[in-house]
DNA sequence: TCGAAAATCACCCGAAAGGATGACGACATC
DNA sequence: GATGTCGTCATCCTTTCGGGTGATTTTCGA
């Protein structure tokens, strides 16, 4: 990775040299526009290309201090496991809701959630949106991840 | 690799027919050679970017970038997380399926995956498909914690 | 260079999930 | 008694998922 970020800066640096070399004859010989902007043209691509690749790396650097982040916040492990009341309290999750999270964590659709609890499948829906809402989850693997960043799920 | 030599012609030709297009009018409104040159110049920084875009993307397969920044946490070991590779082998799991599955975990819809890795959202499908098959997944938080239980997911 | 494995993409269909909204009863609290 | 919260359930509608099938392209090793 570093070693391309290298060999472009290299590249770069010789198509800027030449670039401006050429212009200087350009001036001098009255040539047209065409090579100029074919030079122009893999500069940018070549920096467009670098580009690239900072973009993505430091997109990668990113994600990985996430995961550090998440790291920090749970306690060190425990067996029974305590969800942080605390956490749940401040984003008003009920006691309910946070049961049917946990059920969503072990992998279960709703309706078996239903049968689990004995209650409708729309009342857990109704659960699931609140929920969704109040972790800011989109979807259940979101809200999963949520719960477990935020120690509230095992 | 052939494909991409072909998407690489056919965006060159279009942009050399813009190009062309472009000067011809400029020609027409006796514009300066600046304003073609910033074009050229816009045009394949962006192509540029969408190629170190697609560079990346081929490995990051195999990219395991460390970055431990804010190392505050004593005694669990929060290491880049190294998935169980011998699980995997086992289990049949590719690379590119594993792949998929983190993002699954990281609670992405198909079609935000699809868009981060570039491909048809189709494509995500079968991945998942065959992921949770071999992981006896029938939805994605089941597949998720199976992962995480195989020590294939961090 | 041949073939197997992997990756890619498409299409269909049914099921599951999610959003929005409204409603009703129980219970606590003021 | 009014108010508020919580749990329950419903309906309508849209989006997303998952299963199945088939196909092409790419990769990689023998």
């Amino acid at each position: 990775m570093k070693r391309h970020v290298l060999i472009f800066g290299v590249v770069g640096g010789l198509l800027i040299a030449i670039l401006q070399y050429t212009e200087y004859r350009f001036v001098i010989i009255e040539h047209s526009v065409e090579l100029y902007g074919a030079l122009v043209a893999i500069l940018f691509a070549a920096f467009g290309v670098w580009l690239g690749l900072r973009i993505t790396r430091s997109r990668e650097g990113i994600r990985e201090t996430v995961v550090v982040k998440e790291v920090l916040l749970p306690a060190p492990a425990l067996q029974p496991f305590a969800p942080n009341r605390a956490r749940q309290q401040t984003l008003g999750i009920t006691a309910r809701e946070l049961e049917i999270l946990t059920l969503v964590a072990r992998g279960l659709s709703n309706r078996e959630i239903a049968t689990h609890l004995f209650v409708s499948e729309n009342t857990i829906k109704t659960h699931c949106a609140r929920a969704f809402d109040k972790l800011g989850a989109a979807r259940r693997t979101q809200a999963v991840r949520r719960g477990k960043e935020l120690g509230l799920l095992p």
